[in-house]
RNA sequence: GGUCCGUUCGUCUAGGGGUUAGGACGCCAGGUUUUCAUCCUGGUAACAGGGGUUCGAUUCCCCUACGGACUACCA
């Protein structure tokens, strides 16, 4: 049998969460769930300079929003917190010495100017500075030095680094969940720094020991660690620990051009790339963000969940238990996904037809509100009802509705030209006669007698219906016209033919 | 530059040694709605190129091209 699925999510609080991370979360999240395991959250904050206010929250935050709730994290503590690494510095000290004693890994005393200079001769001779077993003697360190003048150097309270040892020349054979097999000689690999000189682990130390330690089962995370994970897996080695698996997810790309989806082309294209709004502590900046701009979180996760993977049938509309039942990782793709903003919107627009018209009204009550119209929550819902189809967001059904709260307060010219002439008055003020004597001011009672009179009156229905759409709605659009005057009622369909005979007559 | 990963309609993708290469978004056309939108129907459009292997490759192998990631005391 084997051991309970774990698997965990571990952002860095740089700032807010791309949506690329949200679908990294998701993929994870649908992943512990198919398999009845845990989904983690952990704080990678070892980086203190690009810390950023706020950003932990937003990943919260966002999180909940949609509707990804992780099982253990910070404020959540489980068994294996605390959660923050930043709260761990200790734990990592002490793993990173145990390499040290093991002749795993060694102190390195190179100051970060020499090395940058090394850097740059090497490029200027068109060759890669590589740090690791073909030049490690020359370079500052326990390895180059005598056991002595190491103790001297940290007892003096140098700086120093630890470093991995990397192996001369071995071929590693790695596995990959989505990719399948390959292999990598480490003679390429170079002495990656664990332990950084401020008492912090990097990255690659502080992910392995904080997997090993919380039961983490199944490593998935971005393609852009690929290139890290032969140093994973001989952490893993050097420790002595079983490796949990990995998965490499593809990246998510710009809808046009080259690169990777950056929060640019969101700016440029008119999309959100992050999943809430964001404001930049520092600058003021702000980026838009999924749920403010109207979107549904289900439509914003059934979307991600198909920028990479699919379940190979024909159905496209998933809820996140749905996703949860039909998510494999061997179904998800290896190749990038372009970001496609318009397929977003369609997800949107279905979810909204879906969703039920009392949360709708609620909604769209407070876009009323601050217009100012105080209306009841049933005659909201009547409207949503009729404009629901036509309205991909909320804010939709005002623009698509507006006429069911306040009378047209200018008339389309284009459409005036087309539909008033010359006797139009005449026609609209017998209608309006007609309409005053209607008791029954029902929709289909309205439509039969006014397709009687203008029937008796052969007048054609275009002469009547387009100005009277103009008068009711201001414009060529908008729902079936019986019904808008049913619901905005006999008096207000009167003072609104009225309106436009005065105006346009 | 080096290392690694990838490549099916414009986009997201299904498929897989023999298929009319399927679906979705978008786009276009028709229908419905005497309006607009929705909706329905139809259409447009793809296996990066070159070599192998094979009776047969889009599918398997190699090369090239293109794309991407990484190459920090960042994650």
């Amino acid at each position: 049998m084997s051991a309970k699925v774990r698997v965990r999510f571990a952002p860095s609080p740089t700032g807010p969460l791309h949506i690329g991370g949200v679908r990294t979360a998701l993929y994870n999240y649908l992943f512990a769930k198919k398999h009845d395991g845990d989904f983690v959250l952990r704080i990678e904050d070892t980086d203190q300079n690009r810390y950023v206010e706020g950003a932990e929250q937003y990943i919260i935050d966002s999180l909940n929003w949609c509707n990804i709730p992780f099982d253990e994290g910070p404020e959540k503590e489980g068994q294996h917190g605390p959660y923050r690494q930043s709260e761990r510095k200790e734990i990592y000290r002490e793993y990173a010495n145990k390499l040290v004693e093991t002749g795993k890994a060694y102190y390195a005393f190179d100051k970060a100017e020499t090395l940058d200079e090394h850097r740059k001769d090497h490029e200027a001779k068109g060759k890669t500075f590589i740090y690791n077993w073909h030049n490690r003697l020359k370079l500052d360190n326990s390895l180059s030095l005598t056991e002595e003048e190491v103790k001297l150097k940290i007892a003096a309270g140098e700086d120093y680094v630890i470093r991995f040892k990397s192996p001369e020349s071995e071929i590693l054979n790695l596995q990959d969940e989505i990719r399948g097999n390959m292999e990598i000689n480490t003679e390429i690999l170079d002495d990656k720094v664990l332990f950084k000189s401020d008492g912090m682990p990097t990255y690659h130390l502080a992910n392995i020991v904080d997997d090993h330690l919380m039961k983490i089962t199944h490593v998935i995370r971005g393609e852009e660690w690929l290139p890290s994970l032969a140093l994973h897996v001989m952490l893993y080695r050097a420790f002595g620990w079983d490796t949990p698996k990995f998965a490499h997810l593809p990246l998510i790309l710009k809808p046009q051009g080259k690169g990777k989806l950056s929060k640019r082309d969101g700016d440029k294209l008119g999309f959100p790339v992050f999943p809430l709004e964001w404001k930049d502590p520092k600058t003021g900046e702000i980026s838009a963000g999924y749920r403010e701009d109207g979107y549904f979180p289900e439509a914003v996760t059934n979307m991600l969940a198909f920028l990479g993977w699919n379940p190979g049938t024909e159905q496209e509309f998933f809820n996140i238990k749905e996703l949860t039942q039909a998510f494999e990782l061997t179904r998800v793709h290896k190749g990038g996904a372009k970001f496609d903003p318009e397929k977003t919107n369609w997800f949107q627009h279905h979810y909204l037809q879906e969703a039920d018209n009392t949360f709708l009204a609620k909604e769209f009550q407070k876009i009323l509100q601050e217009k100012e119209i105080t209306v009841d929550l049933d005659y909201t819902k009547k409207v949503i009802e009729i404009v629901k189809e036509r309205a991909t967001f909320v804010k939709d059904l005002w623009e698509q509705g507006d006429y069911f709260f306040i009378s047209p307060t200018s008339y389309d010219p284009k459409n005036v030209k087309k539909a008033w002439k010359d006797d139009t008055s005449e026609i609209m003020l017998e209608l309006s006669e007609l309409l005053k004597k209607q008791d029954d001011f029902s929709a289909s009672k309205i439509q039969e007698n006014v397709k009687a009179w203008i029937t008796s009156k052969e007048i054609g229905f275009g002469k009547v219906m387009q100005p009277l759409r103009l008068a009711l709605v201001g414009s060529m659009q908008g729902a079936d016209l019986f019904v808008i005057a049913e619901n905005i009622g006999k008096e207000e369909t009167l003072k609104r033919i009225n309106k436009a005979i005065s105006t346009l007559g």
